[in-house]
DNA sequence: AGAGCCATTGTTTTT
DNA sequence: CAATGGCTCT
């Protein structure tokens, strides 16, 4: 066989990787030093050159987008159309849906998302007449997702303060209802798998013979029932190839451990260890930065990048006024990018907190450059996507709680809190769903009349919409979901842009079931592996399930646009042009987290993650005004402005070069604005004279004569896009 | 039961 | 500055 193909263009670290003799073996990969090659070129390599079959590949990483990748890449390399690659969530979901009995889940068990889980922390908070203002639903759900996350049922939680306690009581009764109610939280698809196998030596054997190689990308997020879970499925046969970067470590807050990176070959036999340090993306200039700024953490492996690139341009480092200048500057620069030649998908815009998109994204819109924004609220956690998805779920399962309690109301139908009450009081009795409850309640006269007659013309809603819908394809259970639920009409009727923007996103829910059809496997689900059985599941179920687990990173296609994303949606993408914008002490490193040095750490590693995703011109951003949560902050530059070496940055400003002017206050204030007599160009009004300017910041204006019969105008400073002539 | 108003409040990152 | 929650009024 031929293997050229698969070391072509290797380095030797990188081909001592791929070409490693069968063991365990753990690469410690810098940015850009071509990891997920390694990682696919050594799946390429196992089959081609150790007769190994892709049916024993396991191939795990965290993000949906990085397992469609490495799929992608795999499948150009080997016919390995029976190996599994997929999220560890993805995975322990399949291994749920085969052995939901094995799992001690009924078999139309269903995933829930952040959001439901709150409504059910709320209920429990309730049923336990726990004050929800001393005892926030987002704090207990912090306390059951940690516990779930270090391997631990209520009952193993150790004991404790009054605190403690409590928080074990609410964990105990939201273990409860997920298991009456047949949902499974994300943590919890983990953790019960992780349980299966322990439970089931038959089954975790099957599968240890199956897995004889298990590759997992980004290795540094995985927590400690992830860690657990690979090793109990390696057992003392299999062999690992955990690819990852310490510097990288982003997920602390989640559970992450970097441990698991660092005691990787303690805990895995004759450990083959490779470094990859050199790196293709970017220029020496970026990496001394980086590498200058990832020195101040302690908690290193220890690893230093370089490159045979040349040193390029230094980093930028722009101060606005406040955010909204900011904001102005960046767009400025993009469209500088653009101009140039340069392609619009070629810039990537980071921030530290969603939040900060508003102001840039509002900039880009007045510049006219197009942008797409990554994260925020997904498509499948938008409200009435939700409440879509609630119905088409009751139409093949009434007797989902969760989906009812959403929609029972939805849109206002006369059944309030009151009458939901008395019917959770009736399924709790009796431990029935709630569905099953207004039917016996109903019969048994136990609710009085009007309630009755308004939840019997819910019943008899979904009853009516099942029967229709049991003839049609998912795209038309979607319409008839939207349409005869009245949801269409309801939040169509909502005020202003929300109403026309939710009405839009049921439409697109339809057309996303419509290509579901046609496209029934979701690139990443290993479905299709004929080895398998088929657990029967409808394309309804299917996609249910697919809305919970992949909560819809849907990439609006269109033409190239900027792209804007957090710092952590950046981790594995690059591009020539990045901005790092809100470069300060309390916005980033995040005030959360400028109490603990470990904290910090974890904030330094985020910095290193974006100043390593540029490949030719980076430039740092911050406000010295910013308005945050509705009040006036000042925020001092970040000190991770400090901590990279000064040598790789420049100063700049927008525009032109600054002038100082003293106020009549006599205090000194600088400010971008231009001196009188000025010879400029401007785009569309051609050469001119500057008058004079007033104003400051965002709503400077300068006013300037033009030549011929353009004559005198006023013009926004930021907006202008002046050359000086002079 | 439900709409609408006012006050409070919380603020990171997400599979 | 949101979004949420609690309250009143219809």
């Amino acid at each position: 066989m031929d293997l050229t193909p698969i070391l072509e263009g290797l380095n030797d670290r990188q081909r001592e990787a791929v070409t490693a003799p069968p063991g365990n073996l753990l690469v410690l990969a810098g940015a850009g030093s071509g990891k997920t090659r390694v990682l696919v070129h050594r799946i390429a390599w196992l089959v081609a050159a150790e007769d190994v079959s892709p049916h024993s590949v396991l191939a795990v990483t965290f993000t949906n987008k990085a397992a469609a990748e490495m799929r992608g890449r795999a499948e150009a390399l080997v016919a390995a159309s029976t190996m599994w690659v997929g999220t560890f969530h993805g995975i322990a979901h399949r291994l749920l849906r085969m052995h939901w009995q094995e799992a001690g889940l009924p078999q139309n068990f269903q995933i829930i998302d952040a959001d439901d889980q709150v409504r059910l922390v709320k209920r429990v908070l309730r049923s336990l007449e726990l004050d929800e203002k001393q005892w926030p639903a987002r704090q207990a759900i912090g306390f059951i997702n940690a516990a779930k996350e270090a391997g631990r049922r209520a009952g193993e939680v150790p004991s404790g303060d009054y605190f403690q306690e409590t928080h074990k009581r609410i964990y105990a009764a939201y273990e409860a209802l997920c298991q009456q109610g047949g949902v499974v939280d994300f943590a919890e698809l983990l953790l019960r798998c992780h349980e299966l196998w322990l439970e089931k030596p038959a089954l975790l054997e099957h599968y240890q013979r199956r897995f004889r190689h298990i590759l997992v990308d980004e290795f540094q997020d995985t927590n400690v029932i992830q860690y657990a879970s690979l090793r109990v499925l390696a057992g003392t046969q299999s062999h690992i190839m955990a690819v990852g970067d310490d510097d990288q470590s982003i997920y602390g807050w989640r559970g992450a451990k970097m441990e698991n990176i660092q005691r990787f070959p303690e805990h895995f036999a004759n450990t083959q260890v490779i470094r990859l340090e050199q790196n293709y993306r970017s220029t020496g200039t970026i990496l001394d930065a980086a590498n200058g700024l990832i020195e101040k953490n302690a908690e290193r492996l220890g690893k230093s990048l370089w490159t045979a690139a040349g040193a390029g341009d230094p980093l930028l480092l722009y101060e606005g006024y406040n955010e909204v200048e900011e904001a102005r500057f960046v767009a400025e620069r993009a469209q500088g990018f653009i101009d140039g030649g340069g392609s619009a998908d070629e810039i990537a815009v980071l921030y530290r907190s969603n939040a900060q998109s508003r102001a840039l994204e509002e900039a880009f819109l007045r510049a006219d450059i197009a942008y797409r924004i990554y994260g925020g609220l997904r498509f499948f956690e938008r409200a009435e996507i939700k409440n879509a998805l609630a119905y088409m779920r009751l139409l093949n399962q009434p007797h989902a709680d969760v989906a009812f309690e959403r929609v029972v109301n939805l849109p206002p139908r006369g059944i309030g809190g009151k009458s939901v009450d008395a019917v959770r009081r009736l399924a709790r009795e009796r431990r029935i769903s709630l569905w099953q409850a207004v039917k016996e309640g109903v019969h048994e006269g136990r609710f009085d009349g009007r309630m009755a007659k308004a939840l019997m013309a819910f019943v008899g809603l979904i009853e009516a919409m099942a029967a229709d819908a049991a003839q049609l394809s998912l795209r038309e259970v979607a319409q008839l979901s939207i349409e005869d639920s009245g949801l269409l009409g309801y939040h169509g009727k909502e005020p202003g842009e929300r109403g026309l923007a939710r009405k839009e996103n049921l439409e697109e829910l339809v057309a996303a079931c419509r290509r579901f059809e046609t496209d029934r496997t979701f690139p990443l689900d290993p479905r299709g592996a004929a080895d398998e059985e088929d657990d029967g599941a409808s394309a309804l179920d299917d996609f249910l399930d697919q809305a919970a687990l992949e909560s819809g990173e849907y990439q609006a296609e269109g033409g190239p646009a900027v792209q804007m994303m957090t710092l952590h949606s950046a981790k594995g993408l690059e591009f020539p042009l990045v901005f790092i914008t809100g470069m300060e002490d309390g916005l980033f490193p995040s005030r959360l987290s400028m109490g603990t040095p470990e904290r910090i750490e974890e904030e330094r590693r985020l910095a290193y993650v974006g100043i390593t995703r540029a490949m030719r011109q980076l430039y740092l951003t911050r406000a010295q005004v910013r308005w945050m949560h509705g009040a006036e902050s000042r925020n001092p530059p970040s000190r991770f402005l400090d901590e990279i070496p000064a040598a790789t940055m420049e100063s700049v400003r927008m525009g032109f070069a600054p002038a100082r002017r003293a106020k009549g206050n006599g205090a000194a204030t600088e400010e971008a604005t231009l001196n009188i007599g000025a010879r400029v160009r401007h785009g569309k009004f051609g050469e001119g004279v500057v008058l004079r300017s007033e104003g400051t910041g965002a709503r400077a204006r300068v006013e300037v004569n033009f030549a011929g019969r353009v004559g005198v105008k006023w013009l926004m400073f930021g907006y202008a896009n002046l050359e000086v002539l002079d």
